[in-house]
DNA sequence: GAATGAAACGGAACATCGCTCCGCTAACGA
DNA sequence: TCGTTAGCGGAGCGATGTTCCGTTTCATTC
């Protein structure tokens, strides 16, 4: 089921060669406008900077969540990937959590605007929230589940609500210096500790 | 310092009568747009309902932040009076900081969009940010300082981080019934107490 | 190596925003 | 009453997401 579930924009690969060049070029030219404007760029500058027209973009990429899944998939996925990977390496269930969730912020925090736009407010990005959850719900759940049963969490809260809080927490936190996301989510989990 | 520090908008009163009665009824308008479609619903929506044309709007709100503050004022003014009463009638610092805390959210998690509105991704909504900030950050840091010194908070956490911590929680808790503020603040808030 | 059908492209065009500008109206003081 | 001018209204501008369709270009067939 690794590969089975992917969306629109990266399944069927295009049989002609322009097609698939102009895809590729997409991916890193969108890639690049994110780093340098955050994933709210004009759709026009990433179409600009890849030197294609708009209408190539959308053919590619319906919606411009698509584009930013499609630009992300592999790093949500190897952060998917690492928390049955850190369950075992770990001394402890809630060490893995906490190794987790430091992975899952730092990958929050460097992309910018990504946050924001995870947790959308109607402006056309419910599908990357949509995609995050499916990822990353399971192996939250996992993670959450082991360390609760390991005694080290006793709280009421589950998985889709703490991960929805750590993505909340992270918005913003690239642009503001005084703002410490890292060390917010830090005292969340710290908080499960806590029963109510 | 308590009134002096009003924006625009509702500083100066207009001389004319048609002046006055257009600025009331747009805060009416804006208040009762603001619960049915949310704080980020469209400038001509107001005017529409208002029954006034754009030109009038920008003229008492030079801004939209300046509008959504005006329509908030008394209500985040509350709230910050609320915190110094608060912490001399409660049991200990921290209970007062709780529940000052959980006015804010409350505040909060009830105005559609406010919260994401106040985190101001670059759309025009840094003045509202600005506002919350001068009016709430001594509150919060009087609460905080205090729970400080009684001993019951062992935090690395300033008031700013706070603040903004619980702010970005209440974001987009008012259209998901899975997600539930008032608890993860609650975390947050508990989370306080250890150290590091 | 043409010819041809379809896939893909490009960008003009449309809808929707926030916000500005300016000709016109009507309130107010003399 | 009447001139001044504060205040009004909404067309219009620039930006943005998205669609549409005539044109180009690829892959296949003869």
């Amino acid at each position: 089921m690794n590969d089975s579930g992917q969306g629109p924009g990266t399944s069927a690969r295009p049989k002609r060669k322009d097609a698939r060049r102009n895809q590729q070029t997409l991916l890193e030219a969108a890639a690049s406008v994110f780093v340098a404007s955050g994933v709210e760029a004009p759709v026009r500058d990433i179409a600009a900077k890849a030197g294609v027209g708009m209408g190539t973009i959308y053919r590619h990429f319906p919606t411009r969540a698509d584009l930013v899944i499609a630009v992300y998939r592999h790093q949500v996925d190897a952060c998917a990937e690492a928390g049955p990977t850190l369950l075992a390496t770990s001394t402890t269930p809630h060490a893995a959590l906490g190794q987790w969730v430091d992975l899952f912020v730092d990958f929050l925090v460097t992309k910018h605007g990504l946050a924001a736009a995870m947790q959308g407010d109607g402006t056309g990005f419910e599908a990357l929230h949509a995609y995050f959850l499916e990822r990353l719900l399971p192996v939250c759940t996992q993670l959450l589940d082991a360390a609760t049963a390991s005694g080290e969490i006793r709280s009421d809260l589950n998985a889709y609500q703490l991960l929805r809080g750590i993505g909340n927490l992270c918005i913003g936190a690239e642009s503001d210096p005084r703002y410490d996301a890292r060390r917010l989510v830090a005292h969340l989990v710290e908080g499960l500790r806590q029963p109510h």
